[in-house]
DNA sequence: AAAAGCCCCTGGATGC
DNA sequence: TGCATCCAGGGGCTTT
């Protein structure tokens, strides 16, 4: 579930409260989908001077180092001053001295991974080929079209790759693609700088107000005070096969796109 | 280089 | 109630 305004939502509920905060103890449950391939006595004595977001990684700044988190398709971090005895699917506790950062993921697509710095070969192989950032001030829809022109495949599936802009799952690129009114299939290649502008438009005001609702909460997503979101509750078109388009009242359409859904309406998105 | 498929893993919903 | 099947928010890796 966790898309960019998960990941947003979680930075924002913890970032400042886990500001400065210095790290005394670390413990790794079942594996992630990488080992922690350093020691705790690379993290323990640190502190954390800043979390920060790129696409949907997290990266909280160490004194020296940085700590990449992935929440993967089921993670959600919780940060509290006191912390219970881990459950079946906490996988990674960084205790510190302004509370208990718990990354708990059950299906363990996450990832918890230490670099130096954000130059180091693994570092790049992760946050290197990512795109840019829709809420950012580099988004502009020049650069977005001119992104979009240079992939064949379809508009839905370039928008989840990462490599034109990052943090749109598949929750939100079909939001975006109902309100910008395009067809899910349409060539990414053949878009059009009208459509394009309609698009860029479309993916800053879904995130934003998704960011301002506090996510979406599917299953079992929180913030990391254990907030629930309710941007699901305004989705237009996911998770409504057959139900009428808020809309037009077509029923809303479901297909399937490099082995994910998608809920689109057959009327409203037919450019 | 880009595109398409294949996995990683667990839990919940559905169907017989 | 029990068991099998399908599906789920991501994305790196391998193969075309």
């Amino acid at each position: 579930m966790p898309e960019l305004p998960e990941v947003e939502v979680t930075r924002l509920s913890f970032a400042n409260a886990i500001a400065g905060a210095g790290i005394e103890s670390v413990r790794v449950g079942k594996p992630l989908r990488w080992p922690l391939d350093i020691g705790p006595e690379r993290l323990v004595g640190q502190h954390v001077r800043a979390v920060r977001r790129r696409g949907k990684y997290l990266l909280l700044d160490l004194d020296d180092g940085i700590l990449l988190m992935h929440l993967g398709m089921s993670g959600s971090l919780s940060f509290s001053r006191h912390g219970s005895a881990p459950g079946a699917h906490d996988h990674f506790d960084l205790v510190t001295s302004q509370g208990l950062l718990r990354l708990n993921d059950p299906r363990r697509f996450g990832a918890v991974v230490f670099v130096d710095n954000e130059t180091t070969p693994q570092a790049l192989k992760l946050l290197g080929k990512l795109g840019m950032e829709p809420l950012g001030s580099d988004f502009a829809v020049g650069a977005f079209h001119a992104g979009l022109k240079r992939r064949n495949s379809a508009i839905k599936q370039v928008l989840l790759g990462g490599q034109v802009v990052v943090g749109v799952g598949n929750i939100y690129a079909c939001e975006t693609l109902f309100l910008a009114g395009i067809r899910p299939t349409l060539k990414a290649s053949r878009i059009t700088r009208r459509q394009a502008e309609r698009l860029h438009a479309a993916t800053r005001d879904v995130l934003s107000r998704a960011v301002a609702l506090g996510g979406s909460t599917l299953r079992d997503f929180s913030n990391a005070k254990g907030e629930n979101g309710y941007f699901q509750l305004e989705a237009m078109v996911y998770g409504r096969e057959g139900l009428p388009c808020k809309v037009c009242a077509a029923p809303v359409r479901l297909m399937r796109q490099g082995q994910r859904s998608t809920y689109w309406c057959g009327h409203c998105q037919k450019s």
